[in-house]
DNA sequence: CGTAAGATTGATCAGAGTCAACGTACGTGG
DNA sequence: CCACGTACGTTGACTCTGATCAATCTTACG
């Protein structure tokens, strides 16, 4: 199962582009787990490797160099839910819980940076500013998870995919000038929304036939960001 | 609006039985904000007040001494997400952000402490233990909300009432034995699980007519524990 | 060039939403 | 103390969105 490939510890020397950080990341200069970097080992995963099993010891945490990262619930019956896609510059299981209570994939083929969970709580008992670096990374979490909540719960199939174009438009690089190149598969997204892979087909071809987005397979060319804006209806009351 | 009575300051002396806590904050007797008391002031607020309004600047942060609070999330055409249910013992709207993204309002009166954010943070930059446990309070948070990602995208109608009917009985201390009093209406419920009024009335019913359930308006009778947690398909993979 | 995995589209079905009527409990005021 | 009114809960009939089942198309890759 695990074809991981263990290289050599982390030699520091990373392409900084590769990890340019987005959003609210934007105003930590020092990223997260930065200054643990030296006790931290680098791991490359193929696609769809496994990378945390579900409901096992939460041991590691890990920091994405490249490529994408799923993380998944999964019920008995095969049902299944995506609870975040992780990007470059990202950072994976770093909520201390017993257990991870997601699994976690490769989504394409990645290349991680692994830390002792133990190595981070010794840190964040004794280096005040890395707490308060952990604790703002967190409440993001808490945030971002919560504005999933109204996606889910009270959005219409359209809706949810328009709102799912955003967030990639937000966090995603456009490969150019607003085109998005998807990493993930049309299962991932249904995964994702809480809808079935037609589901998505179809939202997707509604934003196509309203002229808002053209679609060629996993490459998103976003044509008219208002109409998407719109469709999202991501504004609140 | 704000029908709110100030009352004095923190005197300190509530009952230690009313905010026992539960599942898991168990572990920390030390409470969230104890360390603060003394800097807070008790508020009170009628059944239906606005205690955060949806978009303020998150200046302040709430404790519950008493009663149920609903934070709630407004959609501009209307449609309502309820984030999170809060009783005695639990902490609102400590997540450092900008503004409050969700509102909050009293589902019965209720007594509060209201701390400055600003506080918190100071002391959080000052006391490690203090940062550490804000850390795994907001940890349990992401935990909770990414576990309704599951309920809200996952689950059919009957799962969701289940699995909120096992959630209360973990969080409200039973009146009598197997007997829950739901302090929020069948509206707050359905918000809450992403499903219309109608749907959970016929849950309720449908979990009745399978002998799990007694149902008397507010008063739910849990006649077999087995029976709801196999309804409620909480139970991973 | 052939195969397989993924994407798309169509037809049908079912679960939950909507609309409407009715029941029940509680609080208020006569 | 009772009668009424209101808010909330329940149930039924019907509709509609999104799921399911199935067929076809496209692309990537061996």
């Amino acid at each position: 199962m695990l074809s991981a490939t263990q290289t050599v510890p982390a030699s520091g020397n990373y392409n900084p582009a590769l990890i340019a950080t987005i959003q609210s990341q934007v105003t930590s200069p020092p990223r997260l787990l930065d200054s643990l970097v030296d006790a931290a080992t680098i791991i490359e995963f193929d696609r769809d490797d496994e990378i945390i099993f579900q409901g096992e010891d939460a041991e590691y945490c890990f920091e994405v160099i490249s490529g994408c990262i799923r993380t998944v619930r999964l019920l008995e019956d095969g049902r299944r839910q995506v609870g975040e896609f992780l990007f470059a510059g990202d950072v994976l299981g770093c909520e201390t819980a017993q257990q991870h209570e997601f699994g976690a994939e490769a989504v394409t083929a990645c290349v991680l940076r692994r830390y002792r969970i133990t190595a981070i709580e010794q840190r964040a008992a004794s280096d005040i500013a890395f707490a308060r670096r952990l604790l703002r990374h967190s409440a993001a979490q808490v945030r971002a998870a919560r504005g999933r909540l109204v996606l889910l719960g009270r959005k219409t199939a359209s809706e949810r995919i328009a709102s799912f174009l955003l967030e990639m438009q937000a966090r995603l690089r456009p490969a150019a000038r607003g085109t998005l190149d998807l990493p993930m598969a049309r299962g991932d997204i249904a995964d994702y929304l809480g809808l079935t892979i037609e589901t998505v087909c179809r939202g997707l071809a509604d934003l196509r036939h309203r002229g808002i987005v053209a679609v060629e397979r996993t490459r998103i060319a976003i044509q008219d960001q208002r109409g998407l804006l719109q469709a999202g209806s991501d504004q609140l009351h």
